[in-house]
Parts: structure tokens; C-alpha cells; sequence
DNA sequence: CTCATTACTTGTAAAGTGCAACTAATACGC
DNA sequence: GCGTATTAGTTGCACTTTACAAGTAATGAG
């Protein structure tokens, strides 16, 4: 099939829209560090820099950035105290569930014209092509 | 469904990874450029900003950049002489074409463990989705 | 001809990025 | 243990990216 870098470049740009859209006072990329981090218990900055593909330099930088927002906290682990936990607070869970709520919303807004098969079977075909997709 | 937002994020990921692995010496931005270019026929400059959904002023830049890197030459409209139109440079238009070919090549490596069946369906959902997501 | 609009550029300031070099804590070889 | 290598994270720096505000130049409207 040809049509693949049409597709590939069209959906890339709407799903970017939509996560830009999405993301109110935050950017794309500190949307994903928090997402990130509500997916684990608890993680490391190694561990969420890695997960979002961002230089652990920068990273460092945007974790201060979401700390001074009152979204994010850094704690010591007693284990090893080279390494800082992360977590969301309060205000920063709220945010990650508003922002994927949005997310959602547009996203089943795009499906609802679609029927019972064919929603599923895009679903479905999402989620096979991501896991495929999933480490390159 | 709920699996909506995993997949959303992941599949966002892996997409953002694949353009950005592709792209050797540029930005995945820049690349979207010269892709939006090569979709049309000389376009002005606000068109390719509209397109990639970028401020015109950023924009404007950004071809100052490729125009340095010899990707890109903006030659005035003698129609409206406010107006500058856009084409690739041979460089531009193999580089384009080259990021293209890196691309087809990760999702058809990706695509290549289905059969054939389900590799129809992904890539007809793929397009299915792109069709209802354009425009927000 | 004058004034508004349009296409694009430039000033400036802030955010994002990553390499190199740093500090501090832990692990390893002996 | 002790000294060295490694690991987790931070900071200095330089460069890129971004967008708002203000500017220039060309076109359009009355």
C-alpha cells in the first residue's frame, strides 16, 4: 500500500492537534511526563525521562518547571538517595484525568459517526498497529 | 471503550519516534514543511503555515533556516508581489523523499507480521480515522 | 489619494533542547 | 576496608524554537 505516508503524516499532525488542544497552561510535553507518571507507582526520573524519549538534562529542567506548577513532586528514596521518586499531586492528577478526558472526548466525537462494527474495528486496528509500533 | 487513551498516547509516541528517526539533520517541524510543500504546487507562505499549523512568524524563520540549508527557495509571485511561493530544491525534494521512504519502510516492517486480511484492515482504519480526525 | 487590509519580516523575550562537566551516592575489584 | 568505576541527577552553556508586538511593503476599497 502507498497511501501509507499520506495517512501516516495526516493522523500524525491530528493527534498532535488534538494533545496541543487538549493541554491548557501545560505543554505536549510536560502532558506526557505527567501521563507517565500517573501510569507508574511511584517512578524514577530515569525511569519517566526514558518512558517520554527526552534527554535526562531536559527532563531534570521540566520536572523543576511542574514542581514550581504545584503538579508534580520529587521525593527521596530511602533505598538509594541518588534517585528521586515522582509523583502527581493533587492538582496534577486533576489535571492529567482533565486533559485525557479532552483527549477522549475529541477522539469518540471523531468515532461517533462511525457504526458499532466499524468503531470497533478502529479501535481494535489502533491497538494492534501500537503494539506493533511499540519499541520501533 | 476505554482503552482509548493508552492507545492515544502510545501510538502518538511511537509515531512522534518514527518521524524523528527518520529525519537526519532537520526537525520532525521541518520535515512537516517540506512535506506540506511537496503536497502542493508552489503554495505562499501563509499556506504551508496554515498546513503544519504553525505561526506565520515562527514559519517564516523556519524557511529562513531551510532556505540556508538549501532545501527550500521562496521566489516572489508576480502576480501580488507581497507574495513569496514556495518550492523544494532538488536536496529539499530527495531529502523529502528520503525521510518519506524511512517512514514507509518502519510502518511496513510493522505491518509485515499480519496477514493480509488484517493488514488491509489497519491500514483502512488508519485512513478511516485520519479522514474524521482532519479538521479537529 | 487616503486608509484599511494583507503578506511577510524583525525585535525581543521566553521556553525547550542536549552536550559536557559537575556533585553525590552506590557498586565493584581486590 | 579503600580506591576506582558507575550511576542518578544537576548545572553551565550554547543553540533552537516559539509567539506576541511592532514594523515594512504591496494591494484593495472608497
Amino acid at each position: 500500500m502507498d497511501k501509507i505516508i499520506p495517512i501516516f503524516h495526516s493522523l500524525s499532525k491530528s493527534m498532535r492537534g488534538i494533545h496541543k488542544a487538549s493541554c491548557d497552561n501545560i505543554s505536549i510535553v510536560q502532558s506526557s511526563i505527567l501521563y507517565e507518571i500517573s501510569l507508574k507507582k511511584k517512578p524514577s526520573m530515569q525511569t519517566v525521562a526514558e518512558a517520554v524519549g527526552m534527554d535526562i538534562t531536559t527532563f531534570s529542567r521540566q520536572i523543576g518547571t511542574l514542581e514550581k506548577k504545584e503538579l508534580v513532586t520529587r521525593t527521596p528514596y530511602e533505598g538509594d538517595r541518588r534517585i528521586y521518586l515522582l509523583s502527581l499531586t493533587g492538582k496534577g492528577s486533576d489535571m492529567e484525568v482533565a486533559i485525557n478526558g479532552i483527549i477522549a472526548a475529541k477522539m469518540e466525537n471523531a468515532l461517533a459517526s462511525m457504526n458499532d462494527f466499524e468503531r470497533e474495528t478502529v479501535l481494535r486496528s489502533m491497538h494492534v498497529l501500537e503494539v506493533k509500533l511499540r519499541g520501533n
